[in-house]
DNA sequence: AACTCAATGTAGCGATTGCTACAATAGTAA
DNA sequence: TTACTATTGTAGCAATCGCTACATTGAGTT
């Protein structure tokens, strides 16, 4: 009775790995995020991620780097059917956008990487970077159809957008409501 | 011959602690912050530092109110003696203070208190608060003086500044520093 | 059947973590 | 002196860290 041996080819690479090891990272943060945790929500063992990985610093790069691209795809799902008519509207779009619940841990995960990056880590500098970029272009196609610059207004409005969202997360949400002012967008 | 006894009355306190420890962990970082390496840059055991704070958290807290002290007082040396004549001006000199080299390790140690706090960490939250709540009232004194609205002035060069930072903290200088319109500051 | 080799489990290593038990050394109060 | 209390050193504990040595399994190849 072959029936306790769960399966002989059990399909374990990279690939199916990243997935559920992003999803940890999500919820848990990337500071306590230690390998025999992660091996656990992966459904493995820290002897298998070493073993596919090669070393921890490495598991994170390539880690960072899906992320990354999970980013990159939850924007391009949310690109909004027409385009707003002023900057101001885009502006409330977009932060709409980025305060919304379904992206939270995103945001929460976010200043680790910018913290990470600012101190150096491996693998944190790129993530980072590429993440800014896909925003960037995502926000220059949601910039109003008859905007005059659409690459300079939102690298304004990404430059706006960032310092909101930093003061939202440390409790001075009034402040960074408080202070854009309706013309000048 | 008592020679090798150091001192009798060592005279170790927070007080005299929390200096050392700040000045390491504004070199060093938070995240790797373990007792043993805080204690040997202050000059004691980990011992000593879980018999002055009682724990390791209560040590951070601490510790993060001091840093925040800090900084607090280096924004009050920096005070320009004359006002500037417009908001873009303004701009300017804040982000030139932002950025300066003295600033750096404050600004490095400044995005990992904003991940603990986005992520909840104790201590973090409040020392974030306290350090924008500081840098508001700063700034609003650095306002042109003929502005119409130095508070709201000051709340949107904040928001602008810390967005700026943050792109600078993650390479992308070129974009912040393109992003900011002449008009409407 | 014999061999090969990627994939995986088990067990453990040395280092580090936050923290504690115990004892020794004082300086002060009685 | 005697007793007390605050401060400090020494040793160590259980837990976790990243990582490795070794053995086993099993599917495919010859």
């Amino acid at each position: 009775m072959p029936a306790s041996k769960p399966s002989t080819k059990p399909k374990m690479s990279k690939e199916t790995l990243l997935p559920l090891l992003a999803s940890h990272v999500l919820t848990h943060g990337l500071g306590g995020a230690s390998l025999r945790p992660l091996a656990k929500a992966a459904g493995t063992s820290d002897r298998m991620l070493i073993y596919h990985f090669g070393n921890k610093e490495t598991l994170i790069t390539e880690l960072l780097d899906h992320i990354a691209g999970i980013y990159s795809t939850a924007l391009d799902v949310a690109i909004g059917a027409d385009r707003p008519k002023t900057r101001s509207e885009c502006f409330e779009r977009v932060m709409a956008q980025g305060s919304h619940p379904m992206m939270q841990p995103f945001m929460v995960l976010w200043w680790e990487i910018v913290a990470g990056s600012a101190r150096g880590l491996p693998g944190y500098h790129n993530a980072a970077k590429a993440m800014i970029a896909k925003q960037l272009l995502w926000l220059e196609g949601q910039m109003p159809a008859d905007d005059p610059d659409p690459a300079g207004g939102a690298r304004y409005l990404l430059t706006l957008m960032e310092g909101t969202l930093m003061l939202n997360a440390v409790g001075h949400e009034a402040t960074a409501r408080g202070g854009i002012p309706a013309s000048g967008l």
